[in-house]
DNA sequence: AATAAAAGAATGAACATTCATTTTTATTTG
DNA sequence: CAAATAAAAATGAATGTTCATTCTTTTATT
């Protein structure tokens, strides 16, 4: 195997085993020593690959928040009306939620706690400016209500991460009815 | 001033701190003795009132939980409306929310991290029945959608906690309109 | 042979918890 | 009521562990 392939893969291992173990017991309750074990690594390789461990979970919460990003606008397309917009960018969303709740998992723990540093937290909102763009304009066409970003997202795609979350753990099964359920939902709760 | 008052005061400070600095720094980044140092009390002195820090955290999550449940539910009548009643208790858990930050604060922290332990939260959980109550009562006379409480929980409760956070952050001020819209949008999102 | 990557063991700091004393409060006795 | 004693509460320092990070040596690649 060649040389770069082989670094990616460890640097792979060490992202995959810090998302598993950070879900699990939380960023402070996850020391390295686990992590490299879990990465089939050692210990000191980390440091090869990651400044420290507020690197490390930094750089995890981007990758994921780039993995969420690129997965729900990858069929986005601007040049229809806003609710089909919001309908393309809303069920994929939930889509990742679903199939990739490990990650959401991680996301959601990254945006509740002090885990992340601020400029992370920064660049990791900037990955969402399609959606916003799209308020923007569904606000300029009358369409969607004249309220503030912050509470557009609070009503429509929080509600999401919340589902998601009582999922995982096991207190019920999300279906296909849920879903476009809660899609009406959401569109309900923004739209004129 | 009696023994036992001053007992309580120790206690309270302890669960006061606690608050604070987990809010601040999370949970495994918080440390006994800081606890300790801004209670005024030594280190040693905690085990006199808690177990372990779990003991203590878990403790603390209970009261809060328990503050917030007593308000929330403190002008509450069972014989209104539906709509009328969930308008009470809606209202004072956005009035708690933005009043008691610190505390809403904490039971978001506790509620998306593996903070608290399993039977702790599920007592935790068990508060909030009354607001259970009236849905059921809801979708028995046919003004509730007929959803999953945890959906109808993620879309007209749940907001509230992003909001929060989002004002927390500074990244927005919640005004008294603000508060209206955002409650007509939650009973939009169950009413039949 | 030279260089880069990786490893395991070592280091030192931070931490939760306990221990040995001291201080405060309550109770008994003259 | 006051002195003496017992009991409880509180403390600061000590303990043993865990952890992030670094150092030195070994292994793999060029």
């Amino acid at each position: 195997m060649a040389k770069l392939q082989k670094s990616i893969d460890k640097r792979n291992a060490l992202i995959k085993a810090t998302i598993e173990l950070v879900n699990n017991n939380g960023f402070h309750a996850t020391p390295m020593s686990k992590i490299a074990k879990m990465a089939n690594v050692s210990p000191a390789t980390i440091y090869l690959y990651f400044e420290n461990k507020q690197d490390l979970v930094n750089q995890t919460y981007l990758e994921v928040k780039t993995k969420y990003t690129d997965f729900v606008f990858n069929t986005y397309d601007q040049n229809t009306s806003v609710k089909t917009g919001f309908e393309l960018i809303w069920k994929r969303i939930a889509e990742f939620n679903s199939n990739e709740c490990e990650y959401s998992f991680f996301l959601n723990q990254c945006n509740n706690t002090p885990m992340i540093d601020e400029p992370s937290r920064q660049e990791g909102i900037r990955h969402l400016q399609p959606l916003l763009d799209l308020w923007k304009r569904g606000k300029d066409e009358g369409v969607i209500k004249p309220m503030s970003d912050y509470i557009l997202y609070a009503y429509s795609i929080n509600p999401l991460s919340s589902l998601m979350m009582a999922q995982k753990q096991g207190h019920f099964q999300l279906t296909k009815e849920h879903i476009e359920d809660a899609f009406l939902t959401a569109w309900d709760s923004i739209k004129l």
